[in-house]
DNA sequence: CCTACCGATCGGTAGG
DNA sequence: CCTACCGATCGGTAGG
């Protein structure tokens, strides 16, 4: 960012040139990725919500798998970090605390990054791109389900349900944020990060004290 | 079914015409639906799988919007069923008790049904069939949002974290079972309902009895 | 005339 | 950033 543009998704009012740059065009596309589906979404329907032609598109990014490949690789390193904070070895910290806390950090991630994120819950594996995204996600899970094993060995969550199924239904409840969160809604991130670790750690029912 | 053909997916094998009937290309459609999306899969992809030729393909069907269509019907019809037959007014049951059924009725069709409501969660309201099927899906999340504002406002559930959030979560974890259960899997129906009231409703955490 | 298909190609539109 | 296009493939249908 080495100029004075806007760096809102909106092109300039008035004359001139609407002047947009390949991260405008990047969350424009991602916008109607995940509104339409990737493959329903034609570069035209981008060139039109732009307001440019198909051709200019191309004069600020190489391909539609490329528009594909940065948003997904946006969510990826978000929640990797997210991750890797949270999972590294902290002296002190249980399985089970640091579990709670990649949690909640999960949750800013799909906040704050919910357009990329949605995109990358929705790939399929129909090319190179989708198939090197799934592998990175694979090994997120993977580090997921370990420390959530971790965090049953330890004696702290009930070892009634199998961790495995633990992970994924605890992160398939975090991840279903995507489906309805809106940054313009009633609902801060923090709030929601509590409302997940509640339900999922604590339970909804009130129980007799 | 007035034939004594199998009713497999597969076709018969040695001599003679394949011989398939409406269902069987429905359920090959639905799985390469699945598997690349909608949009990604075209008539050829459908022909290519079953060995039939493109026309051969509309010979049993009129369209690839009425595979969509029936499929979502498909899920939408199971759906409706499990969500009135647990939230009609029965005697002597209170609210907590319908929401923990109908938990458990949704798990279940999610299994049974996998395929089509794997379909139905993906749609994005591409075209009319989608989003008659949109408009069906709120019908039941309404449904399912009442509920649990009736759960809360019984006393059964805690009221630290508001009702429409906790609907959401809940089936967000609920829904969520489409992305991995696969039927040749571990887990067997009951017990992921089992599992998914347990965390839902107890937590995962062990508190100190 | 039926069911169950095939080889070839239609008018349009995709990404580039 | 536009006009003018391409190789290919799309969903769907013709005659036999």
């Amino acid at each position: 960012m080495t100029t004075t543009e806007p760096t809102g998704s909106a092109p300039r009012r008035g004359r001139g040139r609407p002047g947009y740059d390949q991260a405008a065009i990047l969350r424009a596309a991602v916008e109607l990725f995940n509104r339409k589906g990737y493959d329903a979404t034609s570069m035209g329907d981008l060139a039109k919500e732009l307001g440019l032609t198909k051709p200019a598109i191309y004069h600020h990014v190489t391909s539609k798998e490329q528009l594909l490949s940065q948003a997904l690789d946006d969510a990826l390193d978000e929640l990797t970090a997210a991750v890797t904070a949270a999972t590294g070895d902290r002296a002190g910290q249980t399985a089970y605390e640091r579990l709670r806390e990649v949690v909640r950090r999960s949750v800013e991630v799909l906040v704050a990054h919910q357009p990329t994120v949605t995109l990358l819950l929705r790939v399929r594996g129909n090319s190179g791109v989708e198939l090197a995204a799934l592998e990175r996600r694979r090994w997120l899970d993977d580090r997921l389900a370990a420390l959530v094993a971790d965090a049953v060995a330890e004696g702290a969550l009930r070892d009634t349900v199998p961790p495995a199924l633990v992970s994924r239904l605890l992160f398939g409840m975090v991840n279903s944020l995507v489906e309805w969160y809106s940054a313009d809604g009633a609902y801060d991130p923090a709030m929601l990060a509590d409302a997940i670790t509640v339900i999922a750690f604590d339970g909804l029912a009130k129980h007799a004290a």
